[in-house]
DNA sequence: GTCTATAAACTGATAGAC
DNA sequence: GTCTATCAGTTTATAGAC
C-alpha cells in the first residue's frame, strides 16, 4: 500500500513533511524527548495524518533509518570504484560523507547521535550495520594499498579504526559546533597520520624505555 | 542541609545509592527514557526518599556530571605533572583514562553518551568544557613536546584533535562491546601515529601532486 | 527519614465525522 | 485522506501519615 506519488492536489507530500519534521526533531532532541505531536506541529499537520502513513512512532524513525543505510551503500559503492592511492581514496571518502552531512545535516545529527549516544526508547535497529560496513570498506581500500606497496603492513583493523575515528571525531565536532566547520580538517588530519608526527623517522621512544639504542 | 555522614544505621548510604542507581540507569537508557520510579526501585528505596535527597529528576542527573567533572579534573591534573617524553604522556592518559572507564563503567557511558548523543530533555550543562579541558590538556603535552623537538611543529588544535580520536573511539568501542575489550589498542594506534603509515619515510603523495621533489 | 496514596499533567494512539 | 475529540496508560512530583 503505497500512498505517495499517486495523488494530484500535492505540493511535496505528507508523508515527505512528516519524515523531514521527524529527523529534525530526533536530531535534535532524541527519540524518547521527541513527541508525536511535536512532528506533527511542525509539519503542519495533524496526529492522524501521521498514523495514516506510518504504523506508530517506531515505523517513521525506521523509515528514517533506512534512507540513511541506502545513502552510506550507494556512498561506499561509489568510494569503492574509485582507482589510485590509498590516500586519495580515503580523502574522496571522507569528502563524499562530509558532503552527505551538508546536504542532509539534520540525518547525520540523527544517525551520529544514535551510533554515539544511548538507546532512548528506540525501536530495535541494527546500527552495528553503519559502523561495520564502514570498517570493511576502509580495509579494502587499506589491504589494496598494502598490496601496492603504499602503505605499511600494520594490523588492518587498527588501519581501518585509525581512519575512522579521525571522520568520526571530525564530523562529530562539526555537527556540534558548525559554525567553526572546517571542510579540510579530516584531511589534514589523514595526512598528518600518513606522514607521521615523530620529528626523526628512527624507531619511536619506547614507554618501556628498552634501551635499545644505548 | 547535608545528610549523609550524620546517620547511625546506614549500610551504604541512601543517597549513595540513588546516585549509583541513575547514573547506571542514565547510561543503559539515557536520560529521558529512565523514570524516577525505575531509580527507586533499583535504589531499594521509594520515590519520596529520592525527592528529600534531591530536588527533582535534573538535581540527581546534575549531582553525577559533578563527579564526573571532579574526576576528569584529577586525572589531567595528574598526566599535567609528568615529565618525559611526549609519546609517555600521552600514553599515560590513554591508560587513566581507560583505568577510569573500568572503574565506573557507568559513569564512563553516561558522560560519553552525553556528548556524543542528542540532548533529550536533560537539565542545560555544560558539556563541552569536559572536552575543552582534554584539548587543552593534551595542547599542553603536545606544545612542550614541540618545545623538546620530539615531534613536529605542526598546528597544534590538529595534533590535539588527532590524539583525542583516538581516544574516544577506543572508548567507545570499549563502551559499545566490552567483551571484545583491547586495552592496548590506543596505545598502538598513538604509536602508528607516531610513525606514519606511508611505507616511505618520504614526503607522501599529494593528491594534488604539487611535484615538490621533481 | 521513609512510607502510602494521590494529584496534576502529559503521552501515544484511536474512533468516528467529513 | 484529513480532521475533532477522546481514551487509556504513564509520568513527575507532593501531601500527609508514621
Amino acid at each position: 500500500m503505497r500512498h505517495q506519488g499517486k495523488k494530484k492536489t500535492d505540493e511535496k507530500g505528507v508523508r515527505d513533511r512528516l519524515l523531514e519534521a521527524a529527523t529534525a526533531l530526533f536530531a535534535k532532541k532524541g527519540y524518547a524527548s521527541t513527541y508525536v505531536r511535536e512532528i506533527v506541529t511542525r509539519a503542519g499537520v495533524t496526529k492522524p495524518a501521521l498514523y495514516y502513513y506510518f504504523k506508530n512512532k517506531g515505523a517513521i524513525f525506521c523509515a528514517i533509518l533506512d534512507s540513511a543505510v541506502h545513502l552510506e551503500k550507494t556512498i561506499l559503492a561509489e568510494v569503492l570504484e574509485m582507482e589510485g592511492p590509498v590516500l586519495d581514496s580515503l580523502t574522496y571518502l571522507y569528502r563524499r560523507f562530509y558532503q552527505g552531512v551538508i546536504e542532509q545535516p539534520d540525518l547525520a545529527r540523527m544517525i551520529n547521535n544514535l551510533i554515539s549516544g544511548a538507546p532512548q526508547g528506540t525501536p530495535t535497529y541494527d546500527l552495528e550495520q553503519f559502523y561495520d560496513r564502514m570498517v570493511d570498506a576502509i580495509k579494502t581500500i587499506y589491504l589494496e594499498g598494502v598490496r601496492k606497496g603504499e602503505v605499511k603492513e600494520i594490523d588492518v583493523d587498527d588501519a581501518a579504526i585509525l581512519f575512522l575515528s579521525l571522520l568520526d571525531f571530525c564530523l562529530h565536532m562539526d555537527l556540534v559546533d558548525p559554525e567553526s566547520s572546517d571542510l579540510e580538517r579530516p584531511v589534514r588530519l589523514l595526512r598528518i597520520a600518513f606522514q607521521g608526527l615523530a620529528e626523526t623517522g628512527a624507531p619511536d621512544h619506547r614507554p618501556q624505555s628498552q634501551l635499545e639504542r644505548s
